[in-house]
DNA sequence: TCCTGGATAATTTGATCAAATTTCTTGCCG
DNA sequence: CGGCAAGAAATTTGATCAAATTATCCAGGA
């Protein structure tokens, strides 16, 4: 049941489930999808399993092998190249557009959000980082009303996420700076251009960070 | 069978079938989109019709009403807007990269593509000149070999598909620019950014029609 | 190396159940 | 007496499942 009373259907929580477990790390890259594996998993029929597949499919998360297998991508170069153009060129624009409509509520919000970032990082959480991360970009594009450019967002995300596990271990280690203070430093200042400056920096150090790995022979 | 003497699933083209009646304005916005409708219409099961319909509502190209019913999405000047913003940043860019890689083999298909489209426009034909609007580009951006990209740039032209063909009404009488024909002289040129700028433009000059439409109040 | 079963998994169908919409009825009020 | 509205039945449509079918892969043998 969702808050309306209303009974949500059980392909709609089997999809939610499946892209979770793309989103925050549970699925490595390259690791093959079967319906007959996620039934037992996800405690559901084959036609729910079946359709978040081929959504998740559609959205980029999984890529079908030709011979009627599905599996969990893997990175490349050239790939990366194309995620981190289209983040860059989407998410500072949804940082832009989010601007307008923060109120102080939701900076707070996303004040709280980073914390447990934080706390993830410091405690070598993965899982809660992921979650958290992803979190905190995505209440502050909500705020944009840009639901065209959210599911872009969102379909690149999915595409990033199984690399992001392999990224973490390489990250308690490095100085660099904490860009989403910057960017929440932007909000309150009420200074569009800078917070779309900070995520765009922000981006880009995740990029950067997968890149390394990639070049490292990680995957 | 495909080319490599697989069969193609059921699923695939009914996939395939449904997209393109989006894609080429068969199906009007706000027309609803039922299961059971579209079994007779595309002579298939419920699971393929269903699954068709999943993907396309992942791609952005059908919106679910709620009450777990699916209808084409209606245009509104927000969506527009969003349509238009990331269009602009994303086919200018696949221009961009595809330009790199043209042949001239690529470059007189295009030509014979676009030759088609203004066949269609002289002779009013909706259906073929939206098909081959939608080759021209796309046979460019193919050129890029940007899957990422490709993927997003098609999610965009599936959301605006059904608006267009009631943009075609007011377009034999328009003095306006031949943007394909500047873009195809700059392929010529190998001029990268020139054929970038084109093809914005061309998107811009598409984006205005819709968008006068709209303000007319024909949706 | 090529061919031939056999195993595994995906695809598809048809049936069944549940939800939502529409239609029809019925009773009340003007 | 007529119209309107509320409620109930019927129809339409979506969701889920389980069985039958079909394709692909892999191993063993010619």
């Amino acid at each position: 049941m969702d808050e309306d009373g209303r009974k949500i259907p059980t392909h709609e929580v089997t999809y939610a489930r499946l892209r979770d477990m793309i989103l925050f790390g549970v699925l490595a890259p390259g690791q093959p999808v079967t319906i007959q594996g996620l039934t037992a998993e996800l405690d559901a029929g084959m036609t729910p399993v079946r359709e978040a597949i081929r959504r998740l499919t559609a959205e980029g998360a999984l890529t079908p092998q030709g011979n009627r297998r599905v599996s969990v991508p893997q990175m490349t170069e050239a790939v990366l190249d194309q995620l981190a153009w289209a983040r860059l060129a989407i998410e500072p624009q949804l940082a832009r557009l989010a601007m307008r409509r923060l109120t102080p509520g939701l900076i707070a919000r996303l004040t709280a959000l980073d914390d447990e970032v934080n706390a993830a990082i410091g405690a070598g959480n993965l899982a809660g980082y992921l979650r958290a991360n992803h979190a905190f970009h995505f209440t502050l594009y909500e705020a944009a009303e840009a639901p065209v450019l959210m599911d872009i967002a969102q379909s690149l995300w999915l595409r990033a996420g199984p690399s992001l596990r392999l990224v973490m271990g390489r990250f308690g280690s490095s100085g660099l700076p904490d860009l989403h203070a910057e960017a929440l430093e932007a909000m309150r200042g009420g200074e569009g251009e800078a917070l779309s400056a900070a995520i765009a920096r922000d981006i880009q150090q995740g990029v950067d960070q997968v890149r390394l790995a990639l070049s490292e022979g990680a995957f």
